[in-house]
DNA sequence: TGTTCTTGCGTGCGTCACGCAAGCAGGGTC
DNA sequence: GACCCTGCTTGCGTGACGCACGCAAGAACA
């Protein structure tokens, strides 16, 4: 079992992981409100993936999103209404579609991330290197270990 | 400006994060299928904040949690046909009904937050104590940061 | 080669949560 | 007591989602 000082540390993480969650969200819809235009979250992940792994199907897509692959389909339309993707056929398989990322896809991607860790940097920029360092290292194992735990049990809302 | 130190840890930390939220929202999603009858996330949270901070009017819970007061009135409807959450008269205001959680709301929240609790306690059963409680410290930090640090800035989705 | 089954994807439909605008009840003011 | 203001609730439209279905293309088989 836990100890009940493992217990209030873990409740400080929640309540903290929360907290970040929350600031996240209202950043998140922040964004969506001053660029109306742009994608949703869910749909720009699909580019994420499309960007970072390289081409693949709209199956794969939706299995690697955990998501409905109507929903993917809906998604992919608009990216490639957007020019952010590219319809390909398969070489393989002819009923099915490589979907893979335009040039100027991989270009909003990077900027975002450079945005991203611009801003990452911006908001730790009075931080010590050590604690920057040691931070990024225990989120990863944190994750880490929750995505190997997550297997077994699932954890309640809050 | 930010070093490419800084800037590659600040990139292992938003991929991280990015992870991490994905990983919870699929906690979370879970948790929502296998539980159909549980009121959503937004919903929750007003919960938890009549829980943690007593009584409002709706009005203000609105403004807390940064939604539309329609929104919140739908939600409030939901918590009190469940039973979780009361409307009283405000003696100071005829046309304002504070809202406040049940016994039951209190159960309900406090039965989550140590499920909550006890969950991150067993998936970090085996990390060394001094790991747990920097990283404890630290996400409490970064959190902090980050709040200081929107009020300027705003970060894109990713 | 022609028939049938399977696979991959797109589309209609209903559902749900949300924000906006309007409506309604209670207060405050003169 | 007439007026406006305030706090909340209720239509209404919108957008994203999952489910069920349809269509096209390969695969298996006689």
């Amino acid at each position: 079992m836990s100890t009940t000082d493992e217990l209030q540390t873990a409740d400080e993480i929640g309540s903290q992981l929360v907290r970040l969650v929350r600031l996240l969200e209202r950043v998140q819809a922040q964004y969506q409100a001053e660029h109306p235009d742009a994608v949703d979250r869910a749909t720009y992940l699909l580019l994420v993936h499309l960007a970072k792994d390289g081409a693949r199907r709209a199956g794969a897509l939706a299995e690697a999103v955990h998501s409905d692959p109507s929903t993917v389909s809906r998604q992919v339309a608009h990216l490639v209404q957007l020019g952010l993707v590219e319809r390909v056929a398969d070489p393989a398989d002819g009923r099915a579609t490589l979907l893979v990322a335009t040039d100027e896809g991989r270009r909003v991607f990077d900027e975002n991330r450079q945005l991203r860790n611009r801003g990452i940097a911006s908001l730790m920029s009075e931080w010590p290197d050590d604690d920057r360092r040691t931070f990024a290292r225990l989120l990863t194992r944190f994750t880490d270990s929750f995505e190997s735990h997550k297997a077994r049990t699932a954890l309640p809302k809050s």
